[in-house]
DNA sequence: TGTTGTAAACTGGCATATCAGATTCAGATG
DNA sequence: CATCTGAATCTGATATGCCAGTTTACAACA
């Protein structure tokens, strides 16, 4: 059998833009969905748009019902709070795994990020405060998580960790409510814990930084749904 | 909307069917899988068969190459390693929220479930060794391990554990193997652990029972593919 | 104005047909 | 016997059409 990897097929072309609508905005939450509307304005047949829509149903993006309508999901805070949870899981194993395999050179490109990040989340509240640039900021965040977990040499545990949409859920209120302050070298300092060669001490860094998130947005939920 | 909890769609049907039909053995590792043969088996068009298979290969247990085929996936220790990575993550932040939140019902359940698991590892080789015994016991094990998940009060945990299909993996192997060999009183000592009200030992507690899962996977793999 | 009944419009689920690429195997060729 | 060849036969991907429920808009009526 051929095991090349196979060419950008419609279902994921219509997946990753429908994924990138919702995130982006041009879906708000809430929003209902059309297989048929939407194929056409992806110039394809509904078939793929539904293996897509199915898709980002078993990952909580959007739900459907038959003969009702899909629609982009709003995520309600017993919902944040269990993807925290996971999160949390997958995250500190991943904290620990880099704590063990990375390389100095991945250390260094780790450190580099966590600092990258700080400043923009220091300015980019008073720079600017574009969709673009929360997208971008909300980008680079998941790029240094991802980062870490890839260090860790486990595929798996990255994939894991990529279906897991608390970042997700993350940017959507963040695009809602511009919040985007975070204590002094925040990621900077999670960074040097990992870096520490110490897997308990990596492992509970980041599930201090996971829950400060699920705080942080838990307190967002309320002030926008209050 | 009416979130009336959807009636059971063929495209449900057939994932159970598919699904179940791999794990009982009926559908080996390795077995090429034809969309409009399991549909015309199954006494349904291939769309909703389509549907289900999509679902099996994004969970690993199932691969498809466009134009070329599907089959059961047989997974590579690599697989394993990683795939218990990830339930090391899970199960350990499950084993922590168990020795937070259980009440004493549960826990009397759990220990009771560790009790019956125990007996049926010791004497399961001997007495019966039919696919339906080993099936059964194997069911039992996930059932442990999801009460254990259940009683931590998070829906979404329970749901990533049950995603993680390590125990499906041990499931298959323990088919080809017969192997159901366990230290004295493993779950236990290990029901035990988590009933302490300790959750840093909770989480130390499943981690090695996880890992001496995976050791031993790994063992029966490496002699069925020496 | 407020209520009700009903038909049109819309929804997702599914069946069927077609397409292009991959595989396979009989038969020709050396 | 080994090797090439090409057509028949598979595969999954996709388009199209239909079906049976749900929602909605609007007219008829109180």
């Amino acid at each position: 059998m051929n095991r090349n990897p196979v060419a950008a097929s419609l279902s994921q072309r219509a997946y990753n833009d429908i994924r990138y609508r919702i995130l982006s905005g041009q879906l708000p939450l809430g929003t209902s969905i059309s297989r048929r509307t939407l194929a056409a304005d992806l110039g394809m047949s509904v078939v793929p748009v539904s293996d897509a829509l199915q898709r980002l149903s078993t990952e909580g993006l959007v739900e459907s019902w038959p003969r009702v309508g899909t629609r982009v999901r709003i995520p309600t805070s017993q919902d944040v709070r269990g993807h925290y949870v996971v999160r949390e899981a997958l995250e500190s194993q991943s904290a620990r795994l880099f704590s063990q395999k990375s390389t100095p050179e991945e250390r260094k490109e780790i450190l580099e990020l966590a600092e990258t990040l700080d400043q923009l989340y220091r300015n980019g509240n008073a720079d600017d405060e574009s969709k673009e640039a929360l997208f971008a900021l909300h980008q680079l965040h998941q790029q240094f998580h991802m980062r870490i977990a890839e260090c860790g040499g486990h595929p798996a545990l990255c994939q894991a960790i990529e279906n897991n949409h608390v970042l997700t859920f993350n940017w959507l209120y963040d695009t809602a409510a511009r919040r985007t302050k975070l204590p002094e070298r925040h990621h900077g300092r999670l960074a040097e814990s990992l870096c520490q060669d110490d897997p308990e001490k990596a492992d509970l860094a980041m599930r201090e930084h996971v829950i400060y998130g699920r705080d942080d947005l838990l307190r967002t939920l309320s002030v926008l749904f209050r």
